[in-house]
DNA sequence: CTGTTAGCGCATTCAA
DNA sequence: TTGAATGCGCTAACAG
């Protein structure tokens, strides 16, 4: 077990060491020391062993381009994006990153404008022979785009989206359940006036949130002033307006729950307009963490999605159904629901007194 | 050049078309095709025709693995970041995808909290046999983190770093540049009563913003008021509290540039609590264009950054390094600058009149 | 300018 | 439970 001088240099690129040497090494073939790097059963344990005990002291790792190239399993899929900036896409991509660079199989970006372009783009992933997509959310709600993955029999996990399009597997955070979660905690913190900015009502999403706000009031034996549910498109804007509606009532609500951070970040700056103190006067949460929610001061409270992980399981479930295409097996459209996490921050608090 | 109806399922996987077929297709042997597809100039003109018509036809695409394999090229790179929520994260990940696509070489992520881990993480990847590293700022700037580069012999290229540790190759912006254009922009819009707010005093870039802003008043004759320049942070809390200093003076300015688009946000929610009318009575300006420049309202007029641009560049300044590494040939470190641009959105406009 | 031979590092298929 | 042969798709090195 002592460090040879010479071992560090031999890695990947000229000299890096193969399987050839670690065979050597331990004195079995080649093909046993594949056997114990795949996991296979039929090795004795203390061969196995033996192996193991070369691998690592030789520092091997087995070349991937062998490795795909003899297994004849070249696997290739694409993540299909629309907007750089969206703020949830790096961490999509670090989840994919991950889970592709453990699988063996690589990962392609493709960029579009519109839901046009998708379409396009699809079709032209298919014809450079992608094997399936990752489509985060909102190209991952589109039904036209569905339709193209149908028409060229192409294999998709959409990530963060909203709704299933029929016979396309998604993983998402169930919004019911952590709508009615964060109402549930502001209604902990003694808010029982609570005003909700409504999200964008093309989107399932905004609905699915509304419905948990519903819920969690009534399971708590509250009433809800219809007048504090207010109508939001999920951008800065229509949170500032919003807030405008909801502060400058004369029995203003003592918490706002904006369906997005970007909202409750609109509610944050007009609540300074309106010189009301967040959150000793008003507690303000939001939805999603995005950068959003750590830029803005006071930091936001609000739900955080898994997405990092909901993206490496994604990579998973697309690698399984393109497994199951190949095997000429068909692979039944799934919807994974990921657990949600509140996180507080410092936009809420307990009720002001009266 | 009808199209065969059988063509279409040939692809990766099981029965992909190879070189072979090519070859066969246009009656030549495989290494002309290897060529022809490897831009060797070796090769007759009207051959190479034959056998690009030939490609199209069967519409091959060569195995990624098979050319590393038998290149023995296997080269890999990592992006080394910090927090997954860095907003300009995903750029670089888009452009070092993009990149390293290309070049066929595989791109690995690692993550690490702080500076002390990110020395420890480079010691591991280095270990795990990767070739070399692509640095975004902040870590790009860490000459600890460039020491223990240095201590294992890992190449690297920093990304929109402000500065440049010894040895190391960088790629950026011209952030004195950048911000000379911006403030001369302003004054071409009326402005000469103009706020500045600084960045983070330990942020190089912080001086060579300040400095630009300098030099383009002075170009243009104007005198800067001390009092109208302030510190800041980076963050929006700081932009907001320098926005109450010069927004609370009798003699306010009518334009405030803004270090950063966070610092710049802040200004914007503390102009509402003023009461005074962004663009109408004051122009607010920001630099990076971050997600948050299109998160307000109005949308913020910035500096933009060419971050995945450079991220692809900095792919391929890295192999460039490796290669020379390989070679034993010695890589004189560079500072690549690149070019900004100015986005006008919708918070600037000309100087009120007085 | 073009073709032939050999083998990259590994996994599959068979045999022992 | 283990090993020997064979070839994945491509390119390097040499021949012609």
């Amino acid at each position: 077990m002592d460090i040879e001088p010479g071992q560090k240099a031999a890695r990947r690129g000229r000299n890096a060491i193969t399987i050839h040497d670690v065979a050597k090494h331990c004195g079995v073939s080649p093909m046993t020391v594949s056997r114990v790097i795949n996991g296979e059963t039929n090795v004795r344990e203390e061969t196995r062993q033996k192996v193991l005990a070369s691998v690592a002291a030789l520092n091997y790792s087995p070349s991937t381009s062998a490795r795909t190239l003899a297994s004849r399993d070249d696997t290739q899929i694409a993540v299909l994006y629309t907007n750089p900036s969206t703020s949830y896409l790096n961490e999509i991509l670090i989840g994919a990153l991950t889970q592709t660079g453990l699988s063996g199989c690589r990962l392609t970006i493709a960029k579009c404008e519109g839901l046009d372009e998708a379409v396009e783009t699809v079709e032209d992933l298919a014809a450079a022979g992608i094997d399936g997509v990752l489509l985060p959310a909102p190209i991952s709600n589109s039904n036209r785009v569905a339709l193209a993955l149908d028409r060229v029999n192409l294999p998709s996990v959409g990530i963060a989206a909203a709704q299933q399009p029929p016979g396309r597997t998604t993983i998402a955070v169930d919004d019911h359940a952590a709508a009615f979660a964060m109402t549930t905690r502001l209604i902990e913190l003694g808010h029982t006036r609570i005003g909700f900015i409504k999200g964008h009502p093309n989107n399932r999403a905004s609905d699915f949130r509304t419905e948990g706000f519903y819920a969690a009031m009534n399971a708590a034996g509250l009433d809800v002033d219809v007048d504090l549910v207010v109508q939001g498109y999920f951008d800065y804007h229509s949170g500032f307006e919003a807030a405008a509606v909801l502060l400058g009532r004369p029995d203003r609500p003592t918490a706002i729950f904006a369906s997005n951070d970007d909202m409750a970040a609109g509610v944050l700056a007009n609540a300074h307009s309106f010189g009301v103190h967040v959150p000793a006067e008003l507690s303000v949460v939001g939805f999603d963490d995005t950068t959003t929610a750590t830029t803005v001061w006071p930091e936001l409270t609000t739900v955080r999605q898994p997405t990092v992980h909901m993206a490496s399981e994604a990579v998973d479930l697309l690698l399984l159904q393109i497994r199951a295409k190949r095997a000429g097996a068909i692979f039944e459209p799934r919807r994974e629901l990921r657990d949600f996490e509140i996180i507080e921050r410092q936009t809420s608090a307990p009720a002001p007194k009266t």
